[in-house]
DNA sequence: TGAAGGTTTGACCAAATGGTCAGGATCACG
DNA sequence: CGTGATCCTGACCATTTGGTCAAACCTTCA
């Protein structure tokens, strides 16, 4: 049989090529997706910037949703992982402060995927529901009641825990969503908005952390 | 000549029909911009949202993007109308919790506007960017000032003025952006998150600018 | 070297998309 | 009522889109 798909797009047996152009492939999708959204993007932009044939793309990728979906299921883990690293036995206000400073820099450095995230909630989460329900729900419980731990024990004020995992999501994510905008108001002679940023929410939570 | 458009479309003199059609076009591609996002949305799926054949939205509007603007443009006036409304010769603290509340019940009563926003930054700013230029920068830099004022006066804690607008933005935004996630997190026996939401947001501002 | 299997492509397709147009239906008003 | 302006539609068009396919082209390795 002609024009056969790679044989298992998930087992670990894959050429170098495929490799590289599986690499390329979802790098480009990234940008384009992300700038774009899903119904906007089209293979042709994303083939094109993979420096591949459209045809050659579908060669490795079924559609142009296989893609999507590779990109967002690789993303939550990641996404979620630095929540996941709140230590119950550490310093309340320290490991707060660690994972907001984490949020930030992966707001710096991967701000892509932060608005094909952000792309995605906004509009429905249409592809990531189910994955929000059994993945991030359990966690974000499991994380509020330590964080409601350390409130009871009077050992940082007492807050909502969830809105404040909320609003943690939110100031950092602002960053990388709203980057245009923050650097319109700023005017590009500010340079990186981000170390300022990073010290007035160290600031900002700890001031409200406080017990 | 057929087929003509009506005369003028920001002349005030409109047929009974030509406000309702207008209105019903940009409330139907509000829906589905703020969903689908420019490029995502469709100019049939407008119509039918709107109860008009495709060429019919047409003779309203000269093109798809001719809605986009329509929708954009009338928006940032509204959306920094409670910024403008800071008072200088206020309590600091009263003014500044009277804005984030008011900018949080904007997000409860107007989500699909903010996520038409949320969209359009998201994606760029390629339509509003200069307005954000023009209108936004200026207005930021007054308000900024009159909280720098305050600051001096030791009538708030100090904190970097556009920083803290931002972060005002940031979180009452995210109500109605990340309106999905947060519902799926706080699950949906909860209710409606706003109530909630509130009383979080003063007790953060309140905290963090006591002097 | 040569065959087997992996990779790439040009040509192609059906559906969807933004937009046009001539003419018919309807409305406002003298 | 009638007539001119407004409103609406079916048919149509060029382009773009996601996706397919057969055949050609490379790699690899015995």
């Amino acid at each position: 049989m002609n024009s056969a798909r790679p044989k298992d797009k998930t087992s670990p047996h894959r050429t170098r090529i495929q490799r590289k152009n599986r690499e390329a492939i979802l790098d480009a999708a990234l940008d384009v997706f992300s700038t774009d959204g899903f119904r906007g993007a089209t293979v042709d932009r994303i083939a094109q910037a993979a420096g591949l044939s459209k045809p050659n793309l579908l060669y490795y990728f079924p559609s142009k949703e296989a893609i999507h979906l590779a990109l967002l299921s690789g993303l939550l883990d990641r996404w979620l992982a630095p929540l996941q690293a709140l230590d119950p036995t550490g310093d309340p206000v320290e490991e707060i402060l660690r994972y907001v400073r984490r949020k930030l820099e992966i707001s710096r450095e991967m701000p892509r995927e932060s608005r094909l995230f952000a792309n995605e909630i906004l509009q429905g989460a249409r592809h990531l529901q189910p994955t929000l329900e059994t993945v991030l729900k359990p966690l974000v419980d499991e994380q509020a009641a330590v964080i409601e731990g350390w409130m009871r024990e009077g050992r940082i004020a007492t807050l909502n825990p969830y809105h404040l995992i909320f609003s943690i999501w939110s100031l950092t994510q602002h960053y990388a969503d709203f980057d245009v905008q923050i650097r319109t108001v700023l005017g590009e002679a500010e340079g990186d908005p981000f170390p300022e940023a990073q010290r007035y929410l160290v600031t900002l939570f700890t001031r409200m952390l406080k017990p």
